[in-house]
DNA sequence: CTGAATCCAATAGGATACTG
DNA sequence: CAGTATCCTATTGGATTCAG
């Protein structure tokens, strides 16, 4: 048998890692449930503070699962937007989602958000 | 819909952060792919120290995902199993899994068709 | 073999204030 | 509105040593 860390899981924990990091899953969320602009995610994280808020959408950016849009309007708007990636992301997250929920003694009855 | 940090995601946020945290994604792959011993777990991790490991189990444990088990022989052995919810987790934690190799370019044992 | 203890460096995260 | 800059503390993780 190898070493788990040849060549495949090391994607994978790195995929951990960057999704585990404080309110990263919250952003993912917020994005899934439509959120676009700065303050709309602000508004949907209670809690989070604008510096790290920037920080993980600049990470999310950087990983591809994020796309950042300025829209050249008075005043510039700028958007945040999943990616293809960050859509398939969201999926395959599901049902860590529902696992967790399951576990916290929530009741989720069938109302899955995105998919 | 309310915002999503109410009851819902907190427990999702939670989850991401326990297995977010360094080692753990390999952790627990370890215990899917049959690790039970210590030994056994820190051959198959390359580069984790035995502090690190020994804090990771003991966090899943915590959490009720793995099982510590002192069998009497001699010497004494400990095994780290999976519980039942950690079964569960490692299912749930496939698509994410899928998602990530996707990504790293490696090849899923089936072929993936690319579009 | 299975850890616990200690020390240290790096990073992460919270709070606050300020800017184009 | 959409961030940046700073400061400061807490947490993490790596390395090494010791022990039952």
């Amino acid at each position: 048998m190898q070493s788990i860390n040849d060549d495949t899981c090391p994607s994978f924990e790195g995929t951990l890692e960057l999704i585990g990091r404080r309110w990263t899953g919250s952003v993912v969320q917020a994005a899934a449930r439509g959120a676009r602009r700065f303050g709309e995610y602000r508004a949907m994280i209670d809690g989070i503070s604008d510096r790290l808020l920037s920080q993980r959408l600049k990470e999310l950016e950087a990983a591809g699962l994020i796309d950042r849009t300025v829209v050249p309007s008075t005043p510039v708007q700028i958007l945040y937007q999943l990616t293809a990636e960050g859509q398939a992301l969201v999926v395959a997250l599901q049902p860590l989602s529902q696992w967790s929920l399951r576990r916290s003694g929530s009741r989720v009855t069938k109302e899955v958000p995105v998919g």
